[in-house]
DNA sequence: TTGTAGGCGTTATCAT
DNA sequence: ATGATAACGCCTACAA
């Protein structure tokens, strides 16, 4: 910085101001510098501007399962806008408890991030404590973190319309797929959604059989698994909500390895939802991911920003996979 | 860090070096320190360290489609390990042709990153002065860069493989699905297949038709478009091979929903591969991006580093998406 | 083994 | 509008 504030014949301090845009530079000034910078191809430190002006000009992104589609298509979202206002994207994944437990050990995203976005993970209150401890806006997605920001949909009422969907088409024994179980990442969706698929039999006064609910790890296998059984249940149900695609895949996958027939119904719409002619509830995640970045950024530029709420909207999606409770009752009966 | 050492009752440079754990400092001592800093709860800055030692402890990792699945395994992979050992990942996505130019245009890499992980994305001579003028050492994933090292597997002969089942299946009208004219991102493995589709025929003694190789954006959609045009034409082939599973999910859509019936393969093994009963040839995606991200360390510790080149296997997956040509001849026929 | 002091490359606060 | 200069918080010879 120094050969080009001598070269442009100014002190450092301008070249400073002129490189960031500040207004108080006079017009032939300016271009001396940037011409000076460009002939030497000189480029500012980013690590050390970060130090002398405090700010990290970097976003962290806590993710529990980085490979997901689902976590793939926020990252994305969140990195498209981010880049675009050149803040730098930290991604941090805590796949299992030993990364969680190493994570909020040392907290390594301290003095490192001026915000900090966490994707469909429930924290526990010393864990909120901790990310709260490092003083900088939060946004998550997918669920509310009490004192952040949230980017999300409301997922009692779109589980509620597939169990509805399902209901509708005359389905009485109404199976679910879920993680709630999971201890290890606690993803808070499959507590909301699993809710409200009690609540929604419930109130549709079909009693709750604890044992059509099956709690599984995520993934494809774990959908196949929870449907083989399903099946193998005295009095199998004759449809099936699946908390995601994903596991909706696993079932599909069973019912087609044991020839049996059991409407199935998913959630997100995935992009291979429709080859597999899956019926779901529709969410924009890639859309979430770009919303919550600029929520982040606005957290970070405004002074006085207070925690945003912004709920996305969802579609059932009709396809294939569920059908009238009579029509494969007669058909396989 | 002044105040840890004055409760410790030493100087910074001893709390400096208790902190990152160099061996000169006396047990004693050390413990003292560790109680300080506890009590304080300090931790360095990072940022700090990083402008004093010159090493940002960083890696930079471009990817072309950080949404897809390939893209998302890959980073998954490295993240494991570069988190293991303390160093950030700075993720960029040129998804498009703006993105790109902005990256190459301003290099926003410089003196930001000890190293760079570029994943299956070719690159034109200057792009590559570029990318070497930051200093520091690269390493490719899924083809080679001059210069940097390179995690791969050998796409020609496994790409070989595939068209080598579809002969032995009898098939002489073979199709392919590829992607080779998307200009915007030039995947180098496009290539590859291709020439590899193409070489594998010539040498069984099947004459080239030009209309049987479609080339299409990547994903689900380019694939059926691909298929559909492959059955559009007077004479179909009767087996396709697809440079991707997403391409072939496609293809097998499109053959879902007109009814026809021919053999397909693809290439990775996609999770949902199995589901689908696509026939293809599988590669460790995940591995691949665990053993670039050592390659990485190894090139960011050893001081006089050469580029490594690791090849890894892949296996013919054999599922019911291909059978032998008489087969559905016979029974369509 | 430990302490001293200069330096890393900017930004920010004063003056001017 | 511009310049001088002290931070920023740590690392690293070098000296003790």
């Amino acid at each position: 910085m120094e050969d080009v504030a001598r070269l442009a014949g100014v002190s450092t301090a301008t070249v400073s101001r002129t490189l960031r845009g500040l207004p108080n530079v006079s017009d032939e000034t300016r271009d001396r510098v940037l011409h000076a910078a460009a002939s030497l191809s000189y480029v500012v430190s980013p690590i050390a501007s970060r130090l002398a002006s405090g700010r990290t000009h970097t976003v962290g992104v806590i993710v529990p399962y980085a490979a997901r589609w689902f976590f793939g298509q926020i990252v994305a979202g969140a990195e498209s806008v981010l880049r675009e206002h050149d803040l730098d994207l930290l991604l941090y994944n805590l796949g299992d408890a030993a990364a969680r437990q190493r994570f909020f050990g040392q907290l390594p995203l301290r003095r490192r991030v001026d915000a900090v976005l966490v994707v469909a993970m429930q924290f526990s209150d010393p864990e909120i404590a901790d990310l709260r401890s490092l003083g900088v806006p939060i946004v998550a997605v997918g669920h509310d973190v009490p004192g952040a920001g949230c980017v999300r949909i409301d997922d009692v009422a779109a589980a509620s319309s597939a169990v509805q969907h399902l209901l509708g088409l005359g389905h009485r024994r109404i199976g679910m797929i879920s993680t709630y179980a999971d201890q290890a990442m606690f993803l808070p969706v499959a507590h909301e959604r699993r809710r409200a698929y009690l609540d929604t039999l419930t109130a549709a006064g079909v009693p709750f059989c604890e044992e059509l609910v099956m709690s599984v790890p995520h993934g494809l296998d774990g959908g196949e698994q929870a449907m083989r059984r399903l099946l193998a249940l005295p009095d199998p149900p004759t449809a099936v909500f699946a908390e995601s695609d994903e596991l909706a895949f696993g079932a599909l996958s069973a019912l087609r390895r044991t020839g049996r027939h059991v409407s199935v119904i998913g959630f997100d719409d995935h992009e291979l939802s429709a080859l597999l002619d899956l019926t779901t509830v529709r969410q924009r995640v890639f859309e979430q991911g770009v919303l919550a970045a600029g929520m982040l950024r606005r957290a970070m530029t405004v002074s006085d920003w207070t925690p945003e709420e912004l709920l996305m909207p969802t579609t059932l999606v009709l396809r294939a996979s569920t059908w009238p409770v009579a029509v494969r009752t007669a058909r396989t009966g």
